[in-house]
DNA sequence: TATGAATGAGCCTTCATTCAT
DNA sequence: TATGAATGAAGGCTCATTCAT
């Protein structure tokens, strides 16, 4: 056995390693977002693993440290998405409505965000605050909307007095709604929350109410 | 003894199950909108109540009935609050207005129906549905939203192709939002939400977003 | 209100009372019989009875009391019927025959009785010895073979060294399995064992087994 | 670390996890045996066995997964017993003889499973359904009878008419009583059931009942 | 006599976590 | 790194029985 292999192995185990946590991760984002932190079980994760119950402690020490993991991820996924939008191109209004479009098919399209986040505030967002990072790529969104809210206004088209974590919240609020509270809203109400066509008109709907919100009058 | 001492008699002990029972429901409520179906402990309810843990099942039948009863009495609160404002000396704008304002003050001042209904939501609702007249009960605060809408449109001021559903879920997701989220997002975004002055800002921001959405262009 | 009103009322009271007893056991036998002393639920009887769970207590004092009066029962009525069969006209054989058939045919018919004595047995005879005139009532039947035995003795039919309990235990273990086994035998064997054409072949069956085991050779 | 020593070590884990099985399942036949299903206790189960109450939900799963195993394991024991008598060198009868007094022995040495057995017919045999391999195990009993009978037949010694099922019925039965009927039998008709004498006694009886049930008349 | 409410002890089961190899 | 076995604490639920009226 020599050097080379070693390093070959040892490449090799660090590769599988990391596909290992990526494997625990996938399948815990996906327990947690369907039961939350109490009601998943370490059990059932492990099952669905391709691994053991026993290298859920070694690579995340415990059941709270694999849903923190989790949690973060799932913020960082989030932004790389909303950033994404290149707004250069595009006066105020159009690049509103494509922020707003984004977000609302993020939400569409990642039910166990919302669900995990909906989760994270059942638990008065205690984890949250042990997940490094989280804010700084915040940030980030905020700076694009306040590059928006500074364009619509320069155009006219914009109300003076808007701030960018409020619209932020109006956006998010709109769009999250939709997906954490789809099953009472849709039973209490007895409406249509996720066929395509509901979709596609709720959406177009929340770009109506953001769009009126910073409406000039 | 004659009847009524006995009639008397009865009446005391039947208050007195009543009074068991609302007791109950009232530390469920509370732990159930703290750590929701799965995170709230029988035993911790039990603990904190007038009686004991085998009062609960004979009231309640299992942690699910106590849910659900708790559920039931949550959603039966918030919608008689809703259409207590009386909106007939008012104008469409100013009803609209009152509307939103004390949808959104109850969802502020009643955290645990907002966690509640998040509760239910990552159980997908599964335990809504075997909840009796949430629905027959709920259609009242549409009906008043639609005379809200028909009183708008005939005075001119509201967009004409508004429907009742869509307006309550785009009030109810602003209002629901603040409270629902209210932990990661001043978290991340680090900003106030809950001093009474940020409360009041954002009530009156909310208005205005869903008087902006109704008004005609 | 006189003294006659009183009498009659107390009458009917009594009546009412005897009644209410008889109804309880009724209830309770079928559910001793069905699921044995700790498998049956105080609460299962109430709800099957014409009265309330407070009257077991009060008629029967306990669980226990209930099942040994369920017991009694069970066993004064089984000696009734072995007792009734006219054996004076008949030869010895003849005699042994019809015993036998009515011993078989009473356990067939009488399956919540097997199954009372299965479980006593399960319980050590624990509650059978608080019984009281068991003993009494059962000599009758011991003498009765007794008489058939000498019969066919005189007879030259039968051999000389039969005791009367030997052969009782013998018919009542023939007769005793095909209900007390039922269940695992059929099971096991896959064979029918409560068909009417089962019952009277096998009935058959155990009539010739104890005529043969008592033929003078 | 070798692989020696790796497959020892394990060897001596699966030891250790083979030994802690048969330790539950020990105790558990006899609380099964001595108090029913129903009656019997996991935590007394698992306090005198030499591991804990998990480990017993960690092998059976639950109370009715352990009763299963017991069950299982208890009919395996005694057709192995019965299936053991070398009858080759035997005529007819003798063979039978041998038969019926093992199979007397075996229920008189080991009242648990005449016990497990009535307590499974009094849940209606419906655990002993979902036991795998019971009924093939006991074909060849009934296969030994079989041949006994043909054998006798040959002989000219036994009747023609007999069927091995019928016959093992008949010889179960008596055998079966004998134990699982003691304590009321013995109580009522003031009998002794179980100084050697008595066993002895009734044991030669059940022989000569079989023997003659099947003798060609 | 009759009834609904109440009770405490105890039962079956589950959970996140760790150990031995 | 990997695995099956093991664990203690606790969780949901049930039972026979009694109380208040």
């Amino acid at each position: 056995m020599d050097i080379a292999t070693t390093a070959e192995a040892r490449g090799t185990r660090a590769a599988d390693s990391e596909a290992t946590k990526a494997n625990i991760l996938d399948v815990a984002r996906q327990e947690f977002a369907d039961k939350g932190l109490s009601g998943a079980r370490i059990d059932e994760i492990a099952e669905r693993t391709n691994t053991s119950k026993r290298m859920i402690y070694y690579h995340f020490a415990s059941k709270e440290g694999l849903y923190r993991a989790v949690l973060e991820q799932a913020y960082a996924r989030i932004r790389e998405t909303e950033t994404a939008v290149p707004i250069e191109t595009m006066n105020a209004q159009e690049a509103l409505s494509a922020n707003v479009r984004v977000t609302f098919d993020y939400h569409h399209q990642h039910p166990e965000f919302v669900r995990l986040v909906m989760n994270e505030n059942m638990h008065h967002g205690e984890f949250i605050k042990h997940v490094d990072g989280i804010k700084r790529r915040n940030e980030v969104v905020i700076r694009v909307l306040g590059d928006i809210i500074a364009k619509g206004r320069d155009e006219g088209v914009f109300r003076s007095d808007l701030d960018p974590v409020d619209l932020h919240m109006t956006i998010s609020a709109l769009c999250f709604y939709n997906v954490s509270n789809r099953y009472t809203f849709s039973e209490i109400f007895r409406c249509d929350m996720t066929s395509p066509e509901a979709v596609e008109r709720r959406r177009e709907q929340v770009v109506a109410v953001v769009l009126a919100a910073c409406r000039a009058v």
